[in-house]
DNA sequence: CAGGCGTGTTAGCGGTCGTTAACTCCACGC
DNA sequence: GCGTGGAGTTAACGACCGCTAACACGCCTG
């Protein structure tokens, strides 16, 4: 037996790459289930073969990229020597994947809503993980950051890095320099992130 | 006469923001068209005393907010006294209109793909004519910058400002002035837009 | 060679959705 | 007071869509 595990079932991925394409183009309700069929050269019905439903489909795919993101991003974070280097590196890997995932991480921006409630509750969670790991790593980063701010300014990151997809006018790379330059000079640009209290009651009464 | 113009046609605007909110969260072929009616409190097919079809709605929607987010950022940079101050004049425009436009913002840049040909070449050239604006503004107030990295970055600062309506844990100007702090970081940090040539190939001979 | 089993096909059902038709009601100008 | 037109209602139609049923074919194993 030469290959042990001959390409762990390379159908249900293919699957799901054609159809997060699709759903990134034209949304989820926007795509059809022969669309996605005819996308990978079989038709309609045959795609019941390998998932359970359109939904399911849908929730795999999310629950993955979730995952990936979330594991890749601790992992970074865990590796680096200070907090400094880990939010360089966790700039890094988000620049990565959404370079190299543009159709899953469009979908995985803009149709969260159309997940089953037990799905949505699970990508939820790994999502509000994801945006922990950053705003613990922002905070040891650049000293004096409250944490809604912190949290307001990840999110905020997210959007310039996922714009990836909107714009092929530089290749990869040079995307790819120029993506981490622009956050890290968001991020960590003294006072960008400092004077914004909570409520923003007590900045007043100063 | 007392007014002349009585609140010009208010109804028509108010099912659209109706709409778009809807649109917003669920996408444009998740909401049915009795969904909207009963937002605005009458029921399915009343509306189209008012819009000639669903795609109508869309297409309206998407045009006005291209067009006024045009012509006020062309206004901004019209009245700035210098490159500088043309481009923080430009991202408070954009920041303003965000925080104040959530839905639309929303709708804007997720459900062009759901319009009529028609219309989706209008609100493309209008799209295309407000990223020139920023191109233009960016190359002269941050020198030596090439022209599809300025336009990769302004793409990569519409999606950092876009990003508010996903996080809500800020107030409204709070928010306001980190995203605004955030973008010009992003964009005129020295080094920051510089040394990525458009192909890249010039930049490894080095 | 028999028999699963994985993978695919086409036909069709049931529900939903956008749109139209026909009708009602009310406000207002002559 | 009467008619006209704006605004809304319910009923219904036709198309589409997700999904199931029933059937077909080729490959590996005993």
């Amino acid at each position: 037996m030469p290959s042990p595990a001959p390409r762990r079932s390379t159908r249900r991925e293919q699957i799901l790459a054609a159809a997060a394409e699709l759903f990134a183009q034209r949304g989820f309700h926007g795509v059809g289930i022969d669309d996605i069929g005819s996308a990978v050269g079989i038709s309609g019905p045959g795609l019941y073969r390998h998932f359970r439903s359109k939904d399911a489909m849908l929730g795999e795919m999310l629950t993955d990229i979730s995952e990936k993101l979330l594991a890749g991003g601790q992992q970074r974070v865990d590796d680096a020597a200070d907090a400094a280097s880990a939010l360089a590196e966790l700039v890094r890997w988000h620049v990565d994947f959404a370079l190299d995932n543009r159709a899953l991480i469009t979908v995985h921006e803009r149709n969260l809503a159309n997940l089953t409630e037990a799905d949505q509750r699970r990508v939820r969670t790994l999502q509000r993980q994801y945006v922990e790991v950053w705003v613990e790593v922002i905070r040891k980063a650049v000293p004096s950051t409250d944490e809604p701010t912190a949290r307001a300014a990840a999110h905020g990151v997210f959007g310039l890095l996922n714009s990836t997809p909107h714009s092929k006018h530089l290749d990869r790379d040079a995307m790819a320099v120029l993506l981490q330059r622009m956050a890290m000079a968001a991020l960590t640009t003294p006072g960008s992130l400092t004077g914004l209290s909570p409520t923003a009651s007590e900045a007043q009464r100063r």
